[in-house]
DNA sequence: AATGAATGAGACTTCATTCAT
DNA sequence: AATGAATGAAGTCTCATTCAT
């Protein structure tokens, strides 16, 4: 039950702790993101913080709250939309997915790395949604037959898939491949799979075309 | 050389600590484990503990070493080999994550949901590495000219991708998707992906937009 | 001298803030009533909390001095008199102490179990001299022979007595024994006690033994 | 759920805890006796504390199971018996509630004024219990005919009375009275009550006799 | 080698009081 | 005078690690 100071500065203070929040994930981790460090680097004082939330739990949720929003905006302004071709569609929303990991020091690296921890659920659905209407918006638009009734799944799948492998990717500070690989690599999975028809039942190896 | 008694009596203290370690972590869950719980479930003193590993984070990694080597025995003895179908090869593959991550109470579900803090990196190796040379095998036993230089990329993307599209499948209890279709999703993303020829220039989108 | 409406406004606000107080401590319990919740029940500011009571403690004390003039009142009030016998006198007082303990939502009952952490004095003395008074005239009435020296004593016996044999009393929810039992047994004591010759040397046993 | 390391080291320990928090509340009051301030007097770690007894509260439950204990040990211990008039019986009884309330510096004098906030439910029964067992006997062995069956009740309220007549008394360091006229007060009235027949409906005055 | 009691830094949270506006 | 945001000492409890026996 986060109390309500008045106006302005009540907004000013939430954003200073969210944002000291942030920085202390960034150069610490999570695990070691504790309430009187994040204070500290607020300067502010303990007290203060339990003044605008209830709980270093809150405040985290505060966090993710506001990166579900900073994804939501993020994915609006990509210059993907309906009229582009699939493959545009997916190296944008790839180019994204990394550009966004990168961002900020890593700190969205470091939430998703520790989403079983995090009350991530504001942000993937975010994710999951936005995609899943595009990609609806899309095949409507072009095959209008075809057959979106598992449309969710795939997204859940491509969704999940590419976020971790991103992370795993970036988080291997030795990077054994080069991100652009990975890339491109995505990009073909992603597309071969949505070009697929749904529910096959042919047993096909890789000659049974 | 033959083991000296003692080196009988460490071996079993190990392993009887790693598996304290492994049943605490699924009674309580890795935030939960402690020192204290591993000795006890171990029927053990903490003292001791501290005679076979000199930190709980050694403890963790030979964990993590014993999982690697269970899933590298697990691998090999899948009934797939290069003789069987793609479509063969990777269902099995995959039900073989389901299983893993469903197995042992959740054992490896929790690790994998961990894995960042935690030295994972030669599970990461062990499953990587099996699927490469399967991978490999099978490639030059039917495309002799298949080029393989980006394979390891592609299993890299394949790998990460399967495993935490299950474990984030399986972590949300409230089965939105039956595991049957995600399942299904991912051998059919994969197949597709395996299929795809390597470093595409051609935008092959639905009709090539 | 007419009070100025600046006194008038002090008054006030200083009945608000005891009343608030009140009500915190019947709805959260002496250990739960801060001073944040007081100001807040009181629709103002912590500040102006403290502008006309230096401390907690000082408004606590007001809260106290209230309630000794309440149950001053309350005493006046009381039908009994001098006029009356003696078992209706102590029956109307017993009473009175039940009512009170039973009102206000229990907030002398509160205050009651609290006495030692409260300056409680004020009301002790109030009750104390009331009864002490009341018990002078009637004796002196009836027997003006009878040596009340040691009245202050058997007052504050049985003022004491009473007063936690019955905050005892409603604090076990479990009624063990019904309020009314309970009731007639102090009736009886103090009744027993006041029949009493004072200073006695006779070994007055039930047979003297 | 406290730990119960091996015998003797462990029961000293816990000795030597609830020790020093009797100490700690006998120098400072209950209100500020806190865990560490308990481990510091204790020349022990807070930690240990805390392998011993699992929060403060427990702590706190131990003590007073404790106190519970000694008043049991001291009341037998009490040259009281059936054989006694009930003169003796009751002035050594009340001398035994002065003579605890005043030793140990104070310690059960401070805990009996917080009762409320303390588990003190075995102490008080303890007490009740005996007092109780105590009168069935006598008035059992000289008045067969006496109508026991309203002694609970008139046990609760002696005890009661007595009890926290004597800590108020104890508590105003002001002596307004001498302990040893409350003493005979109280000697003066539970006698009086005690030879009062049981349910009396006569509603008299002093002097309808 | 084994034991497990002891350690103590450090985490989260509360609340009476102050002070700039 | 009023406000209420800010303060920070203090309280409870945890847990990886050490060390005397």
């Amino acid at each position: 039950m986060r109390k309500s100071p008045k106006q302005e500065r009540s907004r000013q203070m939430i954003d200073t702790l969210i944002d000291a929040t942030e920085r202390c994930i960034i150069e610490k981790g999570l695990d070691f993101t504790t309430t009187s460090r994040i204070a500290e680097l607020a300067n502010v004082s303990v007290g203060s913080l339990y003044q605008y939330f209830s709980s270093k739990e809150e405040l985290i949720e505060a966090l993710m709250n506001k990166m579900a929003d900073d994804i939501g905006v993020g994915l609006k302004k990509l210059p993907i939309n309906e009229l582009s071709s699939l493959r545009n569609l997916v190296t944008g929303a790839i180019h994204f997915g990394f550009t966004m990991l990168n961002s900020r020091n890593g700190l969205y690296l470091e939430l998703a790395r520790n989403w079983y921890r995090l009350p991530a659920d504001n942000v993937a659905n975010a994710l999951q949604q936005h995609f899943l209407e595009l990609s609806r918006i899309y095949f409507l638009k072009y095959y209008r037959e075809y057959p979106i009734d598992d449309l969710e799944v795939r997204i859940f799948i491509i969704v999940n898939s590419t976020i971790f492998t991103m992370v795993r990717l970036i988080s291997q500070n030795n990077s054994m491949w080069r991100e652009k690989d990975i890339e491109n690599g995505l990009i073909e999975m992603i597309l071969a799979y949505l070009q697929t028809n749904p529910e096959p039942q042919s047993h096909v190896g890789i000659d049974s075309r």
